[in-house]
DNA sequence: ACCCCCCGAATTTTT
DNA sequence: TTCGGGGGGT
C-alpha cells in the first residue's frame, strides 16, 4: 500500500477525481495515447510503434475501465505472450487496485489462461482436470514412440520433423481430420495426419496435453458447448490483447470466439515488430483487423520516447523497404544525437575485439555496462564475444541459454513429482524408472510395457501388479518393488505433508541426491545446488500441483540481475527491451538476413528479417553500432560474405560509415554483389579430417555456396524470372528438381530428393 | 550397463 | 567445430 504514494495512477484511483476535472491518471498522456485509453467500447487496434509507451497505455486503459466502474477486475480478459509481460502488467495493476482484489484472475499468457479454462472442462475432451502439460522434450519422446509403433523408420522420418508439423497444424487449430492432404504427405508418404491422430490418442491415454492443445482443445470446447462459451462471453466484458502481431491462427480464433458479439476487444501491437512468423504468428491477423472487427478504430502511437532522431531515421528508412505493413511514422522530440555507425571488419574475431574495445572505452568514459547490449542474429555468434570478454575480464551476461527447468537433474526431479501427482504420466515413469540405477534394464522395462499394454493401464499401475508375479528377474523385481512402494508412500503423504517437505524426502529417498553426491564430475556440485534451489523455489506455491503448473507454463526462473554487466543476447530475445548503447554485429548476407529465412520463406522471410533488423536498431536509446565481417568461420569452414543488404537500406543521412579498406574479397557489379567461398589452409584437426574424407572419396559436408544479389528478392517483375514451368533445375541445397509453379521470382520446385519446396528463382540454375 | 565411435545437424523460441 | 543421439562392442 506504501506504493500508492509513489504511483500517480494508484493515487488517482484511490481518490476519485472531482466530477468536472479529467481524472488524474490521464495527465501526461499525449493525444494518441489518451485516445487509446479512453476508447474503451467497441473494437480498437492500437498500433504501438517501438518506444511509444505501449505498456503505459495498456495499464492506464485498464485503470480507466476499472475507475469508471465499467467492469470488475475479474471481468477483464487480458492476454500476453510471455510470462514476463504478464508479470509486469500484474505488478502495475496490483498497485492500481491494491488489496481489494488479489489480482486480475484473467490476466496471463494465452497458454496459462487456456490451461485454466481447460482444467475446468477437461472431461469434455476426455481428460482429467489434473492433466500433465508436456514440454517439447516429452513431446518428442512420445512422438518417437508413435512413429516406431507404426513401423516407420524414425531415422528417415524424425520425431522432430513430425513435432514441427504437428505444431504447425495446432498453430492453425487443425484437428487431425482437418490436415490438408498435401501437408500430411510431408511425413512418411502421407502418414502425417495418421501419426497426428495416434499422437493425440496417446496424449489422452497419458492424461496429458501439449502447449498447442491448451488453445486447440479450449476452442474445441467452446465450439462443442455453446453454453460454456456463452458463460465466458458474459464474464469477459473487456478483452485486451498485447503483442497482437504475434498471434497465430489458433489464438486468433480463440479470441474471436471469446470476443463474441460485444466486440469490446482492444488489440495492441506493431506489425513492424512481427518476428515470430516461423513459429506460426500471422502478421495477417493485425493487417486484417478492420475486416475482422467492422467499425474498428485504429489508433497509431507514433511519438517515440526512447531513441534519438538518427536512430529512428535509420530504423524507419530500413523498414520502409517492406511492402506488407500498415505504415507508421515514428517521430521524437529528442535532440539530434549521434548517427548510427557502420563498421566493417576482416573477420568475426576482429569484430569482437573492436566491439569489446569500444565497450571498455565507453565504460572508462562513465557508461554502465548494463546500459550496453550486443544483439546477434544467431546464438553461435555469441561465442566470439564471450571469449573476448573472458579474456579482457569484462563482466557479461548471456540471456537465453539453457533454462533452469530444462536441466537434466531438474527434469529428473520433476518427473518424480509429476508421477506423484499424476500416476498415468508414463513419460515421467520412463524417465525415472531406472534413474538412479536400480537394476531395471531394457529387459525389465520391456516387461513393464508389455504388462501395461496387456492390462490397458499405466506403467506405474502395471508395475504394482508385476512385482507380485515372478515374471521379472529377481534383481529388477526388488528394484522395482522399492520404487513402486516409495511412490505409494509419497502419494499417500501428498495431502498431509507440506509439499516442500515431501519434495525434499523424494529427492533423498529416490537416490537422486546420493547419486550426485557420489558423482565426482565437476558439474555434480552445481547440480546438487540446483536441486536445492528447486525445493526452495517451491516454497512460494501452495501445493505440488500448483508448482508443477507453474513449471510447465513458465520455463524460466526469476533472476534479479542488478549487476553491472554487458548483455549478450539474440535479436529475438531483445524485443521489448531497451539499452542506451546497442551493438549489432554480423550484418552479412546469409547470416542477416539469414539464408534459411530466404530459402524457406522467400520475400516474406526477407521482410521478417528486415523487421528483426528494425527491432534491433530501435532497442537503442542513444547509440547504435552496426557492423559486419568479411570472413566468418561457420561449422569449421571459413566463409566470405558481403555486407547485408540492410546496410544499404539505411538512409545515408543517419549513418556514419567507418568501413576500412577490406573490399578485396568482394566485388560489386551494377547492383549485384558477388561472393565466393574459400577453404582456409588452416591445419586444424577438422581440416585434416575433411581432407582425409575428400581423399577417401567420401562426400565432404560442406556448407552451400552463398550466392546472393542485392536487388533480386524485392522484384515482382515476372520477366526477372528466367526459368519456366516444367523446367529441370538445380538448387545448391535441395539438388535437382522440376519447376511446378512460377510466381514472379518465387518458384515451387518439386525436388527429386526432398519433395516440393518454395524457393527463390535466383537460387536455382537451369540444367 | 557402460563406453566409444560414428554420424548428422547446427536460426530465431514461448509456452 | 561442436554437440548429441544411437549403434555396436565389451
Amino acid at each position: 500500500m506504501a506504493d500508492f504514494d509513489d504511483d500517480p495512477l494508484a493515487r488517482a484511483i484511490a481518490r476519485p477525481p472531482a466530477p468536472s476535472a479529467p481524472p488524474r491518471y490521464l495527465e501526461g498522456l499525449n493525444p494518441a495515447q489518451r485516445e487509446a485509453v479512453e476508447a474503451v467500447d467497441g473494437p480498437v487496434l492500437v498500433l504501438a510503434g517501438a518506444g511509444t509507451g505501449k505498456t503505459r497505455v495498456l495499464t492506464t486503459r485498464l485503470a480507466h475501465i476499472l475507475a469508471t466502474k465499467r467492469a470488475w477486475p475479474g471481468q477483464i480478459l487480458c492476454v500476453t505472450f510471455t510470462n514476463k509481460a504478464a508479470r509486469e502488467m500484474k505488478e502495475r495493476i496490483g498497485h492500481l487496485i491494491g488489496g481489494v482484489v488479489e489480482g486480475m484472475q484473467w490476466l496471463g499468457t494465452f497458454h496459462a489462461i487456456g490451461a485454466k479454462i481447460l482444467r475446468r472442462h477437461a472431461e469434455l475432451v476426455g481428460l482429467k482436470s489434473n492433466f500433465t502439460i508436456l514440454d517439447d522434450d516429452d513431446q518428442e519422446r512420445l512422438l518417437k514412440q508413435v512413429i516406431q509403433a507404426a513401423n516407420i523408420d524414425d531415422k528417415r522420418w524424425t520425431a522432430r520433423h513430425l513435432r514441427a508439423l504437428i505444431d504447425r497444424w495446432k498453430n492453425r487449430a487443425q484437428a487431425p481430420s482437418e490436415v490438408p492432404a498435401g501437408e500430411s504427405h510431408a511425413f512418411a508418404n502421407g502418414k502425417g495426419a495418421e501419426m497426428y491422430a495416434a499422437y493425440q490418442e496417446r496424449l489422452k491415454a497419458l492424461n496429458a496435453v501439449d502447449f498447442g492443445d491448451l488453445l486447440v482443445l479450449t476452442i474445441q470446447i467452446f465450439k462443442a458447448a455453446p453454453d460454456i462459451l456463452a458463460d465466458y462471453r458474459r464474464r469477459f466484458v473487456y478483452l485486451l490483447v498485447d503483442e497482437y502481431q504475434d498471434t497465430n491462427v489458433a489464438q486468433y480464433l480463440w479470441l474471436k470466439l471469446l470476443a463474441g458479439e460485444r466486440h469490446n476487444i482492444c488489440c495492441v501491437g506493431d506489425d513492424d515488430q512481427s518476428i515470430y512468423g516461423w513459429r506460426g504468428a500471422e502478421v495477417d491477423n493485425i493487417l486484417r483487423f478492420e475486416k475482422d472487427f467492422p467499425g474498428a478504430r485504429i489508433i497509431r502511437l507514433e511519438q517515440n520516447y526512447r531513441s534519438t532522431p538518427h536512430i529512428l531515421g535509420a530504423a524507419s528508412g530500413l523498414i520502409a523497404a517492406n511492402e506488407a505493413r500498415l505504415g507508421k511514422t515514428l517521430f521524437t522530440k529528442r535532440g539530434e544525437g549521434e548517427k548510427v555507425t557502420l563498421s566493417g571488419f576482416w573477420d568475426g574475431e576482429e569484430e569482437a575485439r573492436s566491439i569489446a574495445d569500444d565497450i571498455e572505452a565507453a565504460q572508462r568514459a562513465g557508461e554502465g555496462l548494463s546500459d550496453m547490449a550486443i544483439l546477434v542474429r544467431a546464438s553461435f555468434q555469441m561465442r566470439e564475444f564471450e571469449e573476448r570478454f573472458l579474456n579482457l575480464g569484462i563482466p557479461y551476461r548471456v540471456i537465453g541459454g539453457p533454462r533452469f527447468y530444462e536441466r537434466q537433474e531438474i527434469r529428473d526431479a520433476l518427473a518424480y513429482f509429476r508421477l506423484i501427482v499424476q500416476g498415468d504420466d508414463d513419460l515421467a515413469f520412463e524417465r525415472i524408472v531406472n534413474k538412479p540405477k536400480r537394476g531395471i534394464g531394457d529387459v525389465a522395462q520391456q516387461a513393464i510395457h508389455k504388462a501395461a499394454r496387456a492390462a490397458g493401464v499405466s506403467l506405474l499401475r502395471a508395475s504394482f501388479a508385476l512385482i507380485e508375479t515372478d515374471e521379472m528377474a529377481a534383481k529388477a523385481r526388488s528394484g522395482l518393488r522399492r520404487l513402486v512402494e516409495s511412490f505409494a508412500r509419497w502419494r499417500a503423504n501428498l495431502e498431509t505433508q507440506s509439499h516442500t517437505e515431501l519434495a525434499a524426502i523424494v529427492l533423498e529417498e529416490s537416490g537422486l541426491i546420493e547419486q550426485l553426491q557420489n558423482d565426482r564430475s565437476p558439474e555434480a556440485a552445481g547440480r546438487l545446488e540446483n536441486l536445492k534451489e528447486l525445493v526452495r523455489s517451491m516454497e512460494e506455491f501452495e501445493n505440488l500441483p500448483g508448482f508443477l503448473e507453474h513449471v510447465s507454463l513458465v520455463m524460466a526462473v526469476e533472476q534479479n540481475e542488478t549487476d553491472d554487466k554487458v548483455t549478450l543476447m539474440t535479436l529475438h530475445g531483445a524485443k521489448g527491451l531497451e539499452f542506451d548503447r546497442v551493438f549489432l554485429p554480423g550484418w552479412e548476407e546469409g547470416l542477416f538476413p539469414h539464408q534459411r529465412a530466404l530459402d524457406e520463406s522467400g520475400l516474406a522471410g526477407l521482410e521478417e528479417e528486415r523487421r528483426l533488423a528494425y527491432v534491433g536498431i530501435t532497442r537503442a536509446k542513444r547509440l547504435a553500432h552496426i557492423s559486419y565481417a568479411t570472413n566468418r568461420r561457420t561449422h569449421g569452414l571459413w566463409q566470405t560474405a558481403i555486407p547485408s543488404r540492410f546496410v544499404e537500406e539505411i538512409p545515408d543521412a543517419h549513418v556514419e560509415r567507418r568501413e576500412t579498406d577490406l573490399g578485396a574479397a568482394q566485388t560489386y557489379d551494377g547492383g549485384r554483389w558477388a561472393t565466393g567461398m574459400y577453404e582456409s589452409s588452416y591445419s586444424s584437426p577438422g581440416w585434416r579430417r575433411a581432407q582425409a574424407n575428400a581423399a577417401s572419396g567420401r562426400a565432404v559436408n560442406r556448407a552451400p555456396l552463398i550466392e546472393v544479389s542485392a536487388e533480386l528478392i524485392a522484384t515482382n517483375d515476372p520477366s526477372a524470372t528466367l526459368v519456366q514451368r516444367g523446367e529441370r533445375v538445380f538448387h545448391d541445397k535441395f539438388g535437382y528438381g522440376r519447376v511446378a509453379q512460377v510466381d514472379g521470382n518465387k518458384l515451387v520446385v518439386d525436388f527429386e530428393t526432398s519433395g516440393e519446396k518454395r524457393v527463390i528463382a535466383q537460387f536455382v540454375k537451369r540444367t
